[in-house]
DNA sequence: TGCCGCACTAAGCGCTCGCTCACCTTCGGC
DNA sequence: GCCGAAGGTGAGCGAGCGCTTAGTGCGGCA
């Protein structure tokens, strides 16, 4: 557990996909200031000056800064619906499929938080197209985590009066740690997991879960 | 309920304590602006605008347009506070102070959602003296549920695991409503509080939550 | 060796930004 | 009826923005 995932470094390694060499780079520094300052507030003079170059050699791997919002958007959607569709693809029963589904969906919203903070907050920058493929994204993680309360209150193991509502209210709970967790705080990404899986367990109806520990 | 509370007009009957009237409708437009297109991406010409007026009338009621925003935060702040602090010295069980500090915590970033957004997302937009200031607010608010809970622990009403972390989820809880929320999705802001008030007291471990409904 | 193509840079274009300034109205007090 | 203060406007400054373009250095291939 908490391998390189967690530090600003491992967190690069996730843009593996991403090539050539310089355009990686340009992405890996456009997602750090983004998370810093936001994307309106960032310049293609930092990002390119972070990546080690010129202001111009951005825009030969990119067409337009918002290029980079939306690219480094879609690779990120694309961990996070991973993440949640290998949770609920597990065997077992749904409450150890949701307590999995939050546990690794929030250690990456808290160890990836550099990343997390672009990909779920900087949404409204994106141009009308691009956010519209985004949220599709966004409407597959929704069903991914659904699916598995809906899977616990038909097997009788959840007790919950709004599906819908139980469902947003659980993602919200994960995504915004992004906004809060920080790195330097009282709790590693791992802390801050189990500690979720346990409350959104509870959230669920879940009789057992205070009981367990 | 839901009274003038969720309307965009409604909103800005909380701004009454700013006068003159210019200054107020100043305020309200940049609130506007801010909520929309985030504090970055909004002009001063945008806001001077919206108040029908010219872009150098801005600079006769604030010396700058990070003063804006650092007057919306706090006034923002000190009513989220005040919200908070009410319904936690109201008379009752821990159970009863904590569904209602939700609930009412709850409308507010429902229904005044504009005013809600640019409160909580926009704080890193302000310079190091002011962010303190409004953190010091924050820690505050903080310190109101925490007693709360610590009340209900102690009273044996509620069985947490970890005080402190669980004080942090309930707050994120609240608090990312102002992202999601949509006056035109199915829920009213009442609706809301009530479901998250539920989701809350089974958070802490009470154990009648699920079956009182 | 000579040359092409590509990644990259220095310089800078056109534009819009936050903010200022010289000037104009309105109006209560004497 | 005149005056100064308060609150407003139109024009525009300097700076910094996203992005472009002409030119440079260099690895790979005949």
């Amino acid at each position: 557990m908490s391998t390189a995932e967690d530090t600003a470094g491992g967190e690069a390694q996730a843009w593996g996909e991403v090539t050539p060499d310089a355009a990686r780079r340009l992405l890996i520094a456009a997602v750090e200031a983004f998370a810093e300052r936001g994307y309106h507030a960032t310049t293609t003079r930092d990002i390119a000056g972070r990546a080690g170059m010129s202001p111009a050699a951005l825009y030969i791997h990119y067409k337009t800064k918002e290029e980079l919002l939306h690219r480094i958007s879609r690779i990120g959607h694309e961990k996070a619906l991973e993440i949640l569709r290998t949770a609920a693809r597990q065997e077992g029963t749904a409450r150890e499929r949701l307590a999995g589904a939050v546990s690794s969906f929030v250690r990456w919203h808290a160890g990836g938080r550099t990343t997390a903070r672009v990909v779920q907050y900087e949404l409204d920058s994106l141009g009308p197209d691009a956010r519209e493929e985004i949220l599709a994204l966004r409407r597959q993680c929704d069903a991914e985590v659904r699916a598995i309360i809906e899977d616990g209150v038909a097997a009788g193991e959840f007790d919950v009066l709004d599906v819908k509502g139980t469902t947003l209210a659980v993602l919200s709970l994960c995504i915004d740690v992004a906004r809060w967790f920080n790195v330097d705080g009282p709790w590693t990404p791992d802390e801050v997991g189990a500690l979720y899986a346990d409350l959104v367990l509870r959230m669920v109806g879940d009789g057992g879960a205070a009981a367990r520990r």
